[in-house]
DNA sequence: CGTACCTTTGACTCGTGTCAACAATGGTGG
DNA sequence: CCACCATTGTTGACACGAGTCAAAGGTACG
């Protein structure tokens, strides 16, 4: 009898208060904010939160049929494309309340692997489930719309900055968007640990590691940035800005 | 009374044999394939078919609010990002069957311009009919689903090819991509004229028009194609596709 | 405590950008 | 119809930024 209700108890643990998203600091970064509050639990109820992962666990593999997309709760993961030949591109970074997955929308196959880069909570969101919700809560629709425009103009973005910029752009600018990501969760924006090694840092940038570390240390000697590690702290905003932009 | 039928043809002109959906050659590219033909009707009811742009015209500007998403049925477009700097960034180019626009989704505003390569006939779907449609058809909300998720592959393989692309690489995979798109379209994938100017392609590919021309020089040299002027022709197909393999 | 991995730094190479001159093309107007 | 000009593409000489190769210092983990 006692069992039984525990294992009830966790069976209901998507109900739990410190698990539904109505609780969730995040939900305003990753839900619409215009959901009622019956339509949040809605919502709710058809996420998975699953185990932790740990760093280097896969959340999926590229070549997986798709089924989900993800909400990163805390921690961090990386998306990366491995080709036929076995080399290796990161395609973004994903902190606490962005969602990643949605490149397996075009085959119904994940195109990428996504892989944590430390221990990180995630939220799964059955994708044909999430669907069906669409049919009774346009605004939802809408906003799945929304964040797959995000992920293109990301990527747009990012390619601006590989045709484009040099190393040190490059480099300022990756900085500049953890900071404001950041900020936006509250934290502060101008001392944070970067979730990425060097090498992921110049995989993802189109960079050596060589040079990845040679510019840190060349902002570090201008006194722009301090880098302890991988922590990391702005000194002077406005050159960082400047820097970036060209 | 002879001018009332001459304009309630004109109104009438979506239903047109010639121009609905259920008659285009291009409906298999940009369209799903299990429609009803009720529902194929009921999607080419939505759409607008605008008169056709000239070489240079836009078909939206960066900035402007988002209303529709847009189908090339003839010619070719170029989606261009304008930095505040004023520093151009072609994020792609569109042949007809292709669909562009959904940069338009994240901010409810069009991050990129899109602009005719040369005189060209577009579709254009508004948003908000189509979203509309979506509930009574889930088979195109999971098209554009699709669609949007093959935007987001497509931009992450660029990304690659920048990071990790010689300049060859670069215009031997653009070229390839162009074949195959051709061949989709049941044109010859050996023969085709290139759609944009070097200029445009050196932008596209993070390369100065200089090298794109010493490239091009470089494979006719090597008998690998030959071109005159925008008319490529491509002699040596596995020898390409080894170069852009890399 | 030792081993493996990650990062930093230096010397050198190489590919692509930059600057410049010139050729070819296409459109315009006399 | 041709001369003119603007635009676009080609080719060469040179410079420079990032890659490559190599060695050594740090840090974390078993």
């Amino acid at each position: 009898m006692a069992l039984h209700m525990l294992i009830d108890n966790k069976h209901l643990c998507n109900h739990d208060k410190r698990l539904s998203c109505s609780n969730c600091r995040l939900s305003s970064l990753c839900l619409p904010i215009s959901l009622e509050l019956d339509e949040l639990d809605q919502v709710s109820d058809v996420i998975l939160r699953n185990q932790p992962l740990h760093k280097g666990d896969y959340l999926y593999r590229g070549g997986s049929t798709f089924s989900s997309i993800f909400a990163v709760r805390s921690g961090s993961v990386k998306s990366v494309y491995i080709s036929e030949e076995g080399s290796e591109q990161i395609t973004g970074f994903y902190l606490p309340g962005e969602i990643l997955g949605m490149d397996g929308l075009d085959n119904n196959t994940y195109r990428n692997s996504a892989i944590a880069l430390e221990t990180s909570s995630i939220c799964e969101i059955p994708f044909n489930k999430i669907e069906a919700l669409n049919q009774q809560i346009p605004s939802l629709q809408r906003h799945l719309f929304q964040l797959m425009g995000r992920e293109i103009t990301n990527d747009q973005q990012l390619i601006s900055l590989l045709t484009k910029g040099s190393s040190e752009q490059r480099i300022t600018t990756l900085l500049l968007s953890l900071s404001s990501r950041n900020h936006r969760r509250q934290l502060s924006s101008i001392e944070f640990l970067l979730p990425m090694s060097r090498t992921d840092l110049g995989n993802y940038l189109g960079l050596t590691i060589e040079t990845v570390s040679r510019v840190f240390s060349r902002l570090q000697k201008q006194g722009i940035i301090h880098t302890e590690r991988r922590l990391v702290s702005i000194l002077e905003f406005d050159e960082l800005k400047s820097i970036a932009a060209g």
